[in-house]
DNA sequence: AAACTGAGCAACCGCCATCTC
DNA sequence: AGAGATGGCGGTTGCTCAGTT
């Protein structure tokens, strides 16, 4: 069995265009089934992660601003390291990201209160300057331990609430959303524009038609032309979408 | 100017829950 | 009912770049 060759790291400018343009036919769900039919060389979590994390139209770019810095705190201590929930209250924000943000955070406030505490003290700590950051692997986990020992506050609920398993309460069954729920949410303060049309704007993408879940109303009429890897048909009901990789996704400008 | 350091962030990994057949 | 597939989540890693020495 020849394993087809997955392609891992950082993500292309053509294969964003190209995922944007598979989710805008056929919704953000099934990331399998969209990795194989895009062409990407990469696993349908990859897909996703990539989607969520940077090409969804409702994200936010930049700092948090101090009224969500208030509210990740806040929540975190309510909720401990429970970054997909948290980042549920934060529209446009996403798990990574605050988690991101709270590590960073956390690391910048551990080591203000160690100078805060002992100021001239030399002794080894996980958390001195010296331990170079590329240590991670090693270090992250001191890091963490370090950190909540510092913080007196949070640390209580965290350690209340870390390394335990979550039961699913009510309140959280009550206030699940879906992804498209989220996303509608966001809406609701600043209008999302359709996928393609964000990347439209930009001036460099020319995508197909958006459908919602093609795939789910006729399966079985895609297909491929000719065996020509570049070109891929798809044909519903009522529609006859054409996509070209390579050719009309890619960069105009 | 070059080397070093650390912050920030994108992406991967592994585990677990849920879904589908 | 249960086995495999898929998706979601939290933890971790590694790269880039700006600031510092």
């Amino acid at each position: 069995m020849v394993q087809e060759e997955i392609r891992k790291g950082p993500w292309t400018e053509q294969e964003d265009l190209q995922l944007v343009c598979f989710v805008g036919l056929f919704g953000d769900r099934r990331w399998d089934f969209i990795a194989k039919v895009s062409g990407l060389k990469r696993t349908g979590k990859s897909c996703r992660l990539r989607w969520v994390n940077y090409l969804h139209p409702g994200l936010k770019r930049g700092k948090m601003t101090p009224h969500e810095e208030k509210l990740v705190l806040e929540l975190h201590s309510q909720w401990g390291n429970r970054w997909s929930r948290i980042a549920r209250r934060l529209p446009g924000r996403t798990d990574n990201e605050i988690k991101n943000y709270w590590r960073t955070h956390m690391r910048k406030k551990a080591q203000e209160k160690k100078q805060e505490t002992s100021p001239s003290s030399s002794s080894s700590s996980t958390l001195d300057s010296s331990s170079s950051w590329n240590n991670r692997a090693v270090n992250s986990k001191s890091v963490d331990e370090t950190t909540e020992s510092f913080d007196s506050t949070i640390v209580q609920d965290m350690s209340a609430l870390q390394g335990k398993k979550y039961q699913k309460d009510q309140d959280e069954r009550e206030e699940f959303y879906s992804m498209d729920d989220i996303w509608k949410d966001i809406t609701s303060d600043e209008p999302i524009k359709p996928v393609c049309d964000v990347y439209r704007e930009r001036g460099n993408f020319n995508c197909p038609p958006l459908a919602s879940s093609l795939w789910e109303y006729c399966p079985e009429t895609l297909w491929r032309v000719g065996g020509d890897e570049s070109k891929i048909f798809f044909s519903t009901n009522d529609q006859f979408v054409s996509c070209y990789q390579h050719e009309h996704m890619s960069l105009t400008g």
